[in-house]
DNA sequence: TCATTAACACGGG
DNA sequence: CCCGTGTTAATGA
């Protein structure tokens, strides 16, 4: 593991943190559409991502979602920063998007390398500072944006995540993640496709 | 004007 | 047949 943790990380660490790290992360392994974290639950880790992607969402009380950002390799949540240090619950729900392996950090080994290594704390901070524009962005997106739009950059950045032109999901999926019906996805996608913007399939989406 | 909801037909797996 | 898809009509913000 400690191979694997300096190619992805060795850049950003020193030698004695990547070897405490290794020490001390649990190393966890899950599979595609797995819920890692739902709202209310307690943080009590931290998760480094070492490929794979995972979907952060926002929930309401009827259990409708919208999709905040992806967390990618090299990623940290942000959430678990500002929750574990005050024992606080979870606002957000993690989904896994891709088969995904990741590290977790225990809260106390978190807070004490925030003194003791520099570039952890870096690291933290740009972290923190990355998930914030990403959430700016979307904000932009949903309040500045139409659907079209959305929906336009719902596809971009699935693809970048997957590294795949074809989307595998069904417009009723993607209706929910946007917070939408069906009718205007499909009405929206049928309007990208003979813009030639995109190919449909049955369950799936090619984005040319 | 555009989203939502309900309803319906089509067709592929 | 069942489910995903494409479309329409009615209603509302």
């Amino acid at each position: 593991m400690y191979s694997e943790l300096e190619t992805h990380y060795g850049y950003l660490f020193e030698k004695e943190l990547l070897e405490e790290i290794s020490k001390i992360a649990i190393y966890k392994e899950v599979t595609k559409g797995t819920t890692l974290m739902s709202i209310g639950q307690y943080v009590k880790s931290m998760p480094i991502l070492l490929n794979g992607a995972i979907k952060i969402l926002r929930e309401d009380s009827e259990g409708d979602e919208l999709l905040l950002y992806f967390l990618e390799k090299g990623d940290t949540c942000a959430m678990t920063l500002t929750c574990c240090t005050g024992n606080k619950k979870s606002e957000i729900k993690a989904i896994t998007e891709l088969d995904t392996r990741l590290l977790m950090i225990p809260v106390e080994k978190m807070e004490t390398w925030l003194a003791t290594y520099k570039s952890w704390r870096d690291f933290v901070l740009n972290s923190y500072h990355h998930r914030f524009m990403e959430l700016l962005d979307t904000v932009d997106t949903i309040a500045f944006k139409k659907m079209d739009e959305r929906l336009l950059k719902y596809l971009k950045d699935k693809k970048a995540v997957t590294g795949n032109k074809v989307i595998k999901s069904t417009h009723q999926e993607i209706a929910y993640e946007l917070h939408t019906s069906r009718v205007v996805i499909s009405r929206l996608l049928k309007k990208m496709e003979q813009e030639g913007r995109i190919s449909l399939r049955r369950n799936a989406v090619y984005v040319l």
